[in-house]
DNA sequence: AGGCGGTGCTCAATCGTTTTAGCATAGCCC
DNA sequence: GGGCTATGCTAAAACGATTGAGCACCGCCT
């Protein structure tokens, strides 16, 4: 009997790996590396024979272990409060297309209301699995910004951050975004404003309650605040509200659209009319706006301009193109007119 | 001098290892890692010195190594058409519910109509980033069944799958969605129906194109259509073509609630009655259905639902819980009539 | 001829974890 | 006391790529 071959043909059930490549090519696993990647001194007529091997064995570099060994993922994770808002679908889009440019894939998390999801998500930096992180976190928690603090990968958050915690993030002026809505509706003879605000335990929904209280302080009105979910049912259901308390109302500040829109459409149940009796402003201008009747008057806080800039700093950061303090970027507000306080429909 | 001690601090940059809590809690790396995964026999006493070793030292294990040397990454990837279309942030959402329950990240990729990125997106399989995907490809090409019968991971599509391709996959009749909505119309009196489509080169365009047809032959009315881009936009300006071609038109049978919302907005500017003068219908009953004006009635395609049993179809492979024949889910779409054809509003 | 520098490749260590095989030690029974 | 089985731990080999050090070899110069 003849000798065993040295190296059987051991099909795999796998995919083929870098030393299947050089034992086809005859040359070594280091070869093989240097030659696909074309990182070291390589001749071309060994390149193009490793390279012809590895795609006659459709050969994929195993990204595992190229993580393990070059201790870099080219994954970065987005957390998110809620991907069902459309807000954040369109800072998703703006992060998930500045990531695949640059060669990073996207991890989605939607943290969904649910308590310490946020911190949890922290995790994924801890563990390894992504190289760095674009955080939304709307509501404050001690527990977060500690665990901020301690962690050494790059981070980016879109929102406020306290002052100290040395992290990258841009934030809007959504205060004085607020006050470019109130400022709007004196403009077109409204006096008795309410604030349909969103849950007070959020960031979002105390910055945006001092622009009302700035603003109506400024215009000398009295302070009318109701509250609810910043959700489409949310607003829906605090139209009564208001109407109960404030039955003179003739314009609603809500705190964001879904918010305006869920009001639009009790208001018209209502038979009350949109801007004739009760004029309407929501906040972020999301696609939406353009499509509920009548179209909703808003405050642009450009979520997908925000998204864009927070990847950028994390993916700068990533690859070391940034300077060492951290940074930080603010967007300005802008009032968009529409049907809902007069403006052309 | 005394010795130097064997194994000075060494004072890393990065995170704890297994090796740091080994050194720490005197027991060898093999200890650690049997003791906090509570894999193999370690005496409770040795488990909490570990364990109290790791917390203190603020060790995890490192993914990276870990996915390495288990081959399984707990990730999977989604691959969707367009994150910005409602219908897609649903089933998006699904599945990354249920993904977190079972242990697993989501990667999102969102192909936005960029020629061949679905094909790209298969390569996250082969180089190992991810265990599964769950795959949303809205375009037919022979490329990407060519490439999707040479993987041999699992994978989930959420669409139409030619027979022979042995993949898991659900799908919703949409042909018979479509008969739903006519049905509607001509029990609302209705006679002179357009037909407004997708792209042709899509999927659900020719199913429904189909459905439509079909429905059309049946009712004995003249084929009508017309087609345009799967938005907004599309809807809108497509409005100018039925008037043009078909002046007598009274219902738009829309084929996705995008074109339809779109239409609506065109449809008021002109001053045409919805109901009144033009019945108007959808398909896939996003949420914006209920918040445009007139509410839009839409044939649901349960795209959260189907999202759901993709997430767990693939999620069963993984975990081997699947039988070796491919799956295939249908789902029924069911009509929900609302004021754009004179439901309640 | 000897030395030197460049080129092209390989060796072996490394990343950090998991897991199999195996080695002590202790306890038990007769 | 001798054999036998558990028990509790460790050594070492994976997983698959990357990379710094180093080894042949060739050509060139003096």
């Amino acid at each position: 009997m003849a000798n065993e071959p040295p190296n059987p043909p051991q099909r795999r059930t796998g995919t083929a790996t870098a030393a299947d490549v050089a034992r086809l090519a005859g040359v070594s696993v280091s070869t093989v590396s240097l030659a696909l990647s074309g990182r070291g001194r390589v001749s071309e007529k060994t390149i193009r024979h490793v390279r012809s091997i590895a795609e006659q064995l459709g050969y994929v570099p195993n990204a595992q272990a190229s993580s393990l060994r070059r201790q870099v993922t080219h994954r970065i994770a987005l957390v998110v409060p809620d991907i069902g808002n459309p807000v954040y679908v369109a800072v998703a889009k703006a992060i998930q297309r500045e990531a695949k440019q640059r060669g990073y894939y996207v991890l989605l998390i939607s943290t969904d209301n649910v308590e310490g999801a946020d911190v949890d998500a922290l995790h994924l930096l801890r563990n390894g699995h992504v190289d760095g992180m674009v955080l939304i976190a709307i509501r404050p928690s001690g527990e977060l910004e500690r665990q901020l603090g301690r962690i050494h990968k790059p981070i980016c958050v879109i929102g406020k951050v306290p002052g100290g915690l040395g992290v990258d993030h841009v934030e809007v002026n959504s205060t004085r975004g607020v006050g470019l809505a109130v400022e709007h509706l004196l403009e077109q003879g409204r006096s008795r404003l309410v604030f349909v605000n969103g849950p007070l335990d959020t960031n979002p929904a105390r910055l945006r309650l001092q622009g009302y209280l700035e603003a109506a302080r400024r215009a000398g009105l009295e302070e009318r605040v109701v509250s609810c979910a910043f959700t489409l049912q949310g607003g829906y259901a605090a139209v009564d509200e208001v109407r109960a308390r404030f039955p003179d109302a003739d314009a609603l500040v809500c705190a964001n659209d879904l918010i305006g829109i869920g009001a639009l459409k009790r208001l018209r149940e209502l038979g009350v009319r949109v801007p004739e009796d009760v004029a309407v402003t929501g906040i972020d201008d999301i696609p939406e706006c353009q499509i509920c009747s009548p179209t909703l008057t808003s405050v642009a806080l450009h979520a997908g301009e925000r998204g864009r800039m927070a990847a950028q700093m994390l993916l700068n950061r990533l690859s070391g193109e940034a300077p060492a303090a951290p940074l930080r970027v603010v967007v300005e507000p802008s009032l968009v007119v529409r049907g809902s306080t007069g403006g052309r429909p």
